[in-house]
DNA sequence: ACCTGAACACCGTTCAAGT
DNA sequence: ACCTGAACACCGTTCAAGT
């Protein structure tokens, strides 16, 4: 038998999970790391191997918040057969993520007090990358920061739809009803139409 | 002269005021009711006969943010000689005000944990009446919800906009653009030219 | 009605010490 | 390299007591 059970090696990760969860049901309010440190069996000082402080392991989670958001994008383009339905597609899966996990989205885009680490920022920069794969080769003729500008604004608005949902302004169903009309007004737009390109 | 020398009646108002400045410096983490009551001359107890607990204090200055909000929408209203400019400047005055104000933004249209209180959705509900203001008075042949959606959607954008410049992840100027952009797509919009009467 | 001040439980952070 | 446990300063909340 061992007297550390399974965190040797990984309590990192197992802190991060632990962490994930509590989010959820407390929010970042009331995560503690000495919850957290009596959650994974650990001494209240055993965090501190992993991060330096509290707000690294909220870095840390918003880093992780982008990726798994970058993998679901990814996986909703994944078989889509025009770049419409893969855009409809990921708005689907942005929003839900924003609403199952909203106290994660808002550490995602909270407004930095303090300079923010590289690591986030070039998190979300990756899923920012990732919806240049939904929209198609990029055209000869097209204006400089068009799609940058595409991109930005389809993330801009399908995070606003998700937090008047999850602030609890306006149920899931009319969210839905805002995703659908924020899309339609996006690609049909002179901006989307010179944008999006088939594929 | 007197031992206390200002508060007298108006602490509650003396504390929501510092706590706005506090919020601008040190976020809504760094915020403390012992702080706050040190920096007013009073005791640390004191604040408990204006709020509750912190939660609630929180939610006065959500409730007092979308107050000042409205207000800056409605002056952003007067004066403008049609709807696409008046348009134009409320969006304006809702993203200065969300990047100037990022922490209470955030405070504003945070998930809810737990249940809001009536008197923030309340204000939250004035600002909403505040925008039926810009749109023009409603048409005959308008579809069901229409103008809420509407209403909404410039809602969400803009402030998905501002979350984007208040995290560090684009430059202001990068923001107007965005602004600009999205302005003329909601506005050029089949909803948009169904919605946005002239007046 | 409003404020004081002691008391309590909890927290983040630091750091010497162990393995 | 990673974890322990004492120590410190700070915090939110409660509550009896004062005015």
């Amino acid at each position: 038998m061992t007297t550390r059970p399974f965190h040797h090696g990984n309590l990192r990760a197992v802190l991060l999970e632990q962490a994930e969860g509590m989010l959820r049901t407390v929010g970042s309010d009331g995560l503690s790391l000495r919850e957290l440190a009596r959650q994974a069996g650990v001494s209240h000082g055993a965090p501190r191997s992993h991060f330096i402080d509290r707000q690294a392991l909220l870095d840390a989670l918003a880093e992780q918040g982008f990726d798994r958001l970058t993998r679901a994008v990814r996986s909703a383009v994944d078989g889509a057969e025009s770049a419409r339905v893969g855009f409809d597609r990921v708005a689907q899966a942005y929003v839900d993520f924003a609403i199952e996990d909203a106290a994660l989205m808002e550490l995602m885009f909270a407004a930095k007090t303090g300079a923010r680490p590289g690591a986030v920022q070039e998190a979300a920069g990756r899923l920012f990358g990732a919806l240049d794969d939904v929209m198609g080769p990029s055209g000869p003729t097209m204006a400089d920061g068009a799609r940058d500008t595409f991109k930005l604004l389809f993330g801009a608005t399908m995070q606003g739809i998700a937090a008047l949902v999850a602030s609890g302004r306006i149920a899931r169903a009319q969210g839905d009803v805002l995703v659908t009309a924020a899309m339609a007004m996006l690609l049909d737009s002179e901006l989307g139409r010179e944008v999006v390109t088939r594929h």
